[in-house]
DNA sequence: TCGATAATTAGACAGTTGGCTAATTAGACA
DNA sequence: TGTCTAATTAGCCAACTGTCTAATTATCGA
C-alpha cells in the first residue's frame, strides 16, 4: 500500500495513469507526452509497475503498458474505509 | 493532490488517520500509541496537516486532532475517476 | 551479421524525507 | 514569578527520490 500512495504522489505518474485510462500505449507514446528524457519516463514507468498500478507487455521493439485498475480500487478502498469509520463513530472521548 | 498521497504513503500516517477516524485525540494520546519520538509523532502531524488531511485545535495545553474527511473525499474521488474512465475507454489505438 | 530503433539500466547529483536529540514555546497553577 | 507539562521547532544525518547523460540490451530488417 505504501507504494501505491508514494507512486500516485507524483504529477507526473498520475498523467501517466490517465493516459493509460484510455488504454494500452507504448513507452515512446507515453514519453512524447511530457517534456522529460525517456530514461526518467522509464524510472516513472518502474514505479508504477513496482506498485503494480500498471502492467507492460513486450511487442517486438515496443512495450506497451496498461493500467491495473485492481490496484487502485484497493486504494480507493482504504481511504474510503478511513472515511466510512469516522462517519460512524461514536465519541469514545472522556 | 501531490501532498495527500504522499502523505497517505508513510504507514505510520495512515495509522494515525485511522486512530482519528475513531474521533478526536490529542497529539500525546497519539503519540502514545507509536514507539517513536514525539518529535517524530509532531512531523508527522505536520505532514498530514499540510495536506489537509487533518485539522487542529488547542485546548489549554493540549492539543487536539481531527480528522478532515473532505480532503480524503477529493482523494478517492481522483482514483476513481481514473478507474471509471478505463471501465468506459473505446479503444483509440491505431 | 550489421546498423537503426525502442527501451532500459547504470551511475551521478541535488533536493526531500523520516528519524533522532536538544532547545524552545505555550499554558496551567501555586 | 517559577516550575511543571504538552507540544513544537531547530538542527543533524542517513536513506530515498527525481532528474540527467552515457552505456547497454533487445529486436527488426537488409
Amino acid at each position: 500500500m505504501d507504494n501505491v500512495f508514494k507512486a500516485l504522489s507524483d504529477p507526473t505518474r498520475r498523467q501517466i495513469l490517465r493516459l493509460l485510462s484510455r488504454g494500452e500505449k507504448t513507452a515512446g507514446e507515453l514519453a512524447d507526452q511530457f517534456d522529460m528524457s525517456k530514461p526518467s519516463m522509464s524510472h516513472h514507468f518502474a514505479v508504477l509497475k513496482d506498485a503494480e498500478l500498471i502492467s507492460s507487455r513486450r511487442d517486438g521493439q515496443q512495450i506497451w503498458y496498461s493500467l491495473n485498475t485492481t490496484v487502485a480500487q484497493d486504494a480507493i478502498g482504504w481511504v474510503m474505509d478511513l472515511v466510512e469509520r469516522s462517519s460512524g463513530k461514536r465519541s469514545k472521548r472522556k
